[in-house]
DNA sequence: CCATAATACTTGATTCACTCAAGCAAGCAA
DNA sequence: TTGCTTGCTTGAGTGAATCAAGTATTATGG
C-alpha cells in the first residue's frame, strides 16, 4: 500500500494529524526497505526473525496466509539474507532463519528506518511519556 | 501492505506504541474498505474525489506514478463508482467524478472505518489537544 | 504558421503481495 | 493401520505498483 489509508475529511484535528502520521511513517518504512532494495513485506519479514521461527508462526504473528509467507521466504532465500533449516523434530516443519548477510541487511535497514526514532526524538523525555500514555489510551 | 511496518525491537515505547497505532490504524482501513468489497486503494482514490480532478492531481497527491492511477480509475469505473469525464478545455486530459453510487459507497467506507473516531474519542477534549500538539511536534 | 517540445494520459510488460483451493508429506490418535 | 490433523508448498487469480513506450493534444519559439 503506497497509497496514503486516510479520508480527506477528519473529523477532528487530531483525526488528521494521525492520518498524517501513518501515512508518514509507512512511506518512510517503503523509502528505508527501498534502500537496501527490499519491499517492506520483506524488511518486516527479516525484521523477525532475531530468532529462527516457523512457517506458521511468522504466518501467524504478521496476519496472513501461510502461502504468502512461504513465497516472501522464497524471495528472501534466493536474495541469500535467510534460509529454510529443516526442524529437528518435524520433518514437515521448517525454521526459518536469517544469514550472516541477513543479519547484516536487517542492521542497516534499522538504521535507514530513522522515521520513528527521530520523530519521537523531537519530544522531550515527559513528552514521550506523555505520548505513550495518550496513544494507549486510544487504543484502548 | 498488510504485512505490519514495524521493527520488532523498538528502542523506546513511545516508538513501540507509535508502531501498534500505524499497524492497527492500516488494518482497520483495509478492513473498512473489505467490507465494501473495495481494496485499501480504491477506498482511498475514492476519498479524495469530493471534487473531480484530473489523473494527474490524484496521482501527484498520492505519490505514484499515473498509470497507477489510471488502473485504479478503471476498476472503480468497472465497478460504476466513477465516471471519466472529458475536460471542457483540455482534450488530452480526463476528469474524474464519483457516481451518485460512488457518493454513497464513500459515505459507507467512512462510516466504517471507525477506527481514527474511536481512538480519538477514549481522549478528552484536553488529551485530544495534547495529542495533537504533540503529534506535530513529532512530525517536526 | 509551423516544427518542436511539453503535457496528460494509456498500454504493455514485469514484479510483488496477497488470497484461496488443492495437494502432499509427516505426525497423531483411536 | 486407518484416518484426521498439522505444516508447508503449488497453482491460479487479483490487484497495486513501477517503468518504458506510445498517442493525442496543447503550448511555444522561430
Amino acid at each position: 500500500m503506497a497509497l496514503p489509508n486516510g479520508p480527506v475529511a477528519a473529523s477532528s484535528e487530531a483525526e488528521a494529524v494521525l492520518f498524517d502520521l501513518v501515512d508518514v511513517y509507512d512511506r518512510a518504512y517503503e523509502a528505508a526497505a527501498a534502500e537496501l532494495s527490499l519491499t517492506s513485506a520483506q524488511a518486516c519479514l527479516l525484521g523477525r526473525l532475531d530468532e529462527r521461527r516457523g512457517m506458521g508462526a511468522l504466518a501467524e504473528e504478521l496476519g496472513c496466509d501461510a502461502s504468502n509467507i512461504t513465497q516472501i521466504v522464497a524471495r528472501l532465500e534466493a536474495l541469500g539474507l535467510v534460509t529454510r533449516e529443516p526442524h529437528p523434530r518435524d520433518r514437515r516443519a521448517r525454521l526459518v532463519a536469517r544469514t550472516s548477510r541477513g543479519d547484516e541487511i536487517n542492521r542497516r535497514f534499522a538504521a535507514a528506518f530513522t522515521f520513528a526514532r527521530t520523530a519521537v526524538g523531537r519530544l522531550s523525555p515527559d513528552e514521550q511519556d506523555q505520548l505513550t500514555a495518550l496513544l494507549r489510551k486510544a487504543l484502548g
